[in-house]
DNA sequence: ATGAAAGCGCTAACAT
DNA sequence: ATGTTAGCGCTTTCAT
């Protein structure tokens, strides 16, 4: 144990009452610039800092924000808290991480920091967590934000990109390469993007006129085995197609390795595009078109709208959402000129 | 604001006193079964959780860990800190991460989490503090661990891959391979790995009776950016290199782009060999040769150690330090035959 | 402009 | 086995 040193003994040894030292610590009162400026000395003197659980306790801030995200160690959610951090780090925020591994059971658990007061507000990255759930906690009024997905209720902001814009973007790059057999590989079905991505590749196919055909539909749950595994099963099947749009690039990079092991060129006989921009997509051969999400504004984003509601107690409807644009970046995998 | 319920609510809800719903809450002492089955009835009944500011301020204790990087946002820290991560929620831990940047200030500022409580244990990844300025935090009883070297301190903990070992490993690899003129591509000059790493290097040449060329020796400062200009700084002064040994993948990714540019073939007239085993390195072509190290076991073991020295108060000098294997990987760009 | 004192919600020492 | 009470270190009325 440390002899921390307190207030009191920053108040004795400046021959003022621990309230002042408070005061002037935190700018709320005038005081005598001659104190103050004897008190700042001896705060520097004793190197002290005010401690943490007994600020918060009679505060009742913490000045801390929770970021809930399925896997940390995954480039796109690495962004995303990256921009968090470092918006949250500007404001004098600290941020606490929690790494549900893709577990329900753990992101309910992680929730309970907000209830218990660990933290002023808890950021959901793509939580698996319905409408429902989160209305429950909000509604005890709560301060959440979700990054990712569109939420309804009006207290909560959001941040994400339209998947069904981009994903119809998406297939009329692939339409006007020439295909017409398009395969969608999607993530795992419970995902609101798995979801919304199909919708745009299926409003998509109506309009260019081209048939919706349910045997070009597979699953990967979003991670390279499963894209991996899914083209195989197409392969399998002896469905005809000449294009695959992986809702994500980690199955894109497992429809390449298919490809690798039964010699289909790509993009000649099937052109790829993924998405998420993977740093991976640029070095891969060939390089893999995908489409690039801004994640780490999405962070800074999202942190703004929680902070300025936490302070103003309130959020415009209008900018409660925030759709950022993403970018369709062609590459050698869907371009055949290349 | 939400009416919070404390624990005298749930103490006269279930009419008894807030000692023994404390009590029972934390197994602290022996409770009546009966009495103890209806506070928890009330509990769940409630909802209650315990405010952690409170708990924080009379425990001395957060349950929590602070964790210092030079980058979230990069695939080696990003896997140490999921190993942290998921041993400290085990251990029913919290976590608090630090973005410096690779800026010493903030790595200094987010020390000051440690000296007023808002963490119980700092672990500090690869930091750029001296062994001085941790001796200095340490002394006042502070807890830290180390991720990433090796640090003389009895009472800091760390964890590491022993550098020098792999370096010559490395050399070996490449002089097994026929390589006589091998670069060495630095990372910034101040980081303990490019020393060690150089060290390696170094030593093995003279193990192998080659001569050590000053001119083979180029700085890249770890990033991509660094390995390509380092590269071509080497092709400029027209020595003479048959090989080229990175101090990490990205650097290694940078000659990738400078031999593309200048049509050297990889590993034909120029092989080379990273460290860090970056996901990106299995994926380009040709696929990179690198040095495998367990991030994820880094984090678990440092936060191991760091909650048994919380715990008992002490850790044995031969507990202190660990030392884990990293493992050369030999793929396509440092081996001829394929 | 400054000080005295109450109290944030919990745990632990002491009493019963 | 359980209750009473002091106090963790700070901020914030309320006085002066």
């Amino acid at each position: 144990m440390t002899m921390d040193i307190k207030i009191v003994d920053v108040a004795s040894r400046a021959g003022v009452s621990p309230a002042t030292v408070s005061r002037v610590l935190n700018n709320t009162a005038n005081v005598n610039a001659k104190t103050k400026e004897k008190v700042m000395e001896v705060i520097r003197e004793l190197g002290y800092l005010p401690n943490a659980a007994a600020k918060n306790l009679r505060s009742q801030k913490t000045m801390t924000i929770g970021v809930i995200v399925p896997e940390i160690n995954n480039s796109y959610y690495a962004e995303i808290i990256k921009g968090i951090e470092n918006k949250a780090y500007a404001q004098k925020y600290k941020v606490i991480i929690c790494d549900t591994g893709n577990n329900k059971e753990k992101e309910l658990d992680f929730l309970n920091l907000l209830i218990n007061r660990t933290v002023d507000s808890m950021i959901l990255v793509t939580p698996q967590l319905s409408e429902e759930e989160l209305a429950r906690i909000v509604d005890m009024n709560y301060s959440i934000g979700i990054v990712g997905r569109y939420v309804g209720n009006g207290k909560v902001p959001c941040v994400f990109t339209d998947n069904v814009k981009f994903s119809k973007e998406v297939v009329r790059h692939l339409v006007e390469q020439g295909h017409k057999e398009i395969v969608f590989l999607s993530g795992y079905a419970d995902a609101i993007d798995s979801f919304e991505r199909l919708e745009g590749y299926m409003k998509a196919l109506r309009e260019h006129h081209l048939p919706f055909l349910p045997e070009l539909i597979e699953n990967g749950d979003f991670n390279e085995r499963g894209g991996y595994e899914a083209m195989k099963r197409l392969l399998d099947k002896k469905v005809s197609f000449s294009a695959v749009y992986a809702a994500n690039d980690e199955m894109a990079l497992g429809v390449y390795k298919a490809c690798r092991e039964f010699n289909i060129a790509i993009p000649g006989q099937i052109a790829v595009v993924g998405v998420d921009n993977d740093r991976i997509s640029r070095y891969i051969t060939p390089k893999l078109s995908t489409v690039s999400q801004p994640k780490i504004r999405m962070g800074r984003a999202i942190v703004d709208k929680i902070l300025h509601q936490l302070e103003h107690d309130s959020l415009k409807e209008e900018d409660r959402v925030l759709v950022l644009e993403s970018e369709l970046i062609v590459r050698e995998s869907s371009d055949i000129r290349l």
